[in-house]
DNA sequence: TTAAACTTTCAGTAATTATTGAAAGTTTAT
DNA sequence: ATAAACTTTCAATAATTACTGAAAGTTTAA
């Protein structure tokens, strides 16, 4: 296969992957172009290699920047802004899952918390019913929460050297 | 708290949380709704209780059956479908980690495969960070499919008893 | 200061995704 | 066979989400 048309391929795949787990399109793809570039580059080049818009380049930018995944680099000389992505795949997933746990683990875990004590006859079907959910989600997403941690504060070899002997 | 201002808030928060992962966030409030109801629910009372089309109930049921966390439940003597889901909790997860495994993780596997071996000057910046990229995803894609099948083979305590082992 | 070089914002618009509802399809009982 | 009771489909429409581009804002150099 020819590089271009590598290229191509894989900035849609990572677009696409993106899109099917909520992430804007645009987002992944500037993602998957800067993980790929050997320098730093500017909105302008970003913008042109996927034909968007100034805005909406300069929007996706500042949100991969927000995900902690790209960062501004400063040409001494040169005016302009430059990013560059996190290269280390595993810093990375790191980074997303972070992100994420904070954004939408962490709000569920205070409305389960919430939903523990309700008010009513428990003995009713349904209140017997939704309280039995509420606990079972509780305990998974508690272990969940202490799972991910672990994964965030040890290292990859750490971490898969376990699963793999758990493997074996 | 009183019960159904608890459940109004349950199916909202899984309806929120799922559209979020790139899931309709009907489907998910359906889910939600069957998860803590007692008994098996008709079309009918999925789409009284949120409000929604005959249609769009239809084909948000279908889905999840689809997802193979709910299933068609015959009443004998009556001709309407009723529909139940998976109420434990570690087994809905399994299934939602196998589909989107299955959906997701499959083809970029396969494409960065395609991609591993491409054409043109080896010694170019460009192509050394490519081929450098797509050696890191390939390899971390596959150990995280040997952790998620080992997930997805292994019951919830041995997993856990292992990462608690881990943490402390 | 001034103005050039750049970045950010956001109202309007476009693109995408989800929903409705009525018609078509299917199954069951008689 | 017929019709009642139910489910499925899908074209039209609505709702949501993303994008554009020009104007406003900011920084730097002289």
């Amino acid at each position: 296969m020819e590089f271009n048309e590598a290229k191509a391929q894989f900035i849609q795949t990572w677009g696409k992957l993106g899109s099917e787990w909520g992430i804007n399109r645009t987002m992944a793809q500037v993602h998957a172009i800067l993980l790929i570039s050997p320098k730093a580059m500017s909105a302008e080049e970003i913008m042109a290699e996927l034909s968007i818009s100034r805005g909406n380049a300069n929007m996706n930018i500042r949100d991969l920047i927000n995900w902690n995944l790209v960062h501004k680099e400063l040409v001494p000389g040169d005016r302009k802004e430059y990013f560059t992505a996190e290269k280390d795949i595993w810093e990375v997933a790191r980074r997303i899952i972070k992100e994420r746990k904070k954004r939408e683990m962490e709000p569920v875990l205070k409305v389960i918390n919430q939903l523990k004590t309700i008010e009513g006859d428990q003995q009713s079907a349904e209140i017997k019913e939704f309280t039995s959910m509420i606990n079972q989600l509780d305990s998974f997403v508690g272990k969940m929460d202490k799972s991910v941690n672990l994964l965030l504060n040890e290292n990859e070899n750490k971490l898969f050297s376990i699963l793999f002997k758990l493997m074996s």
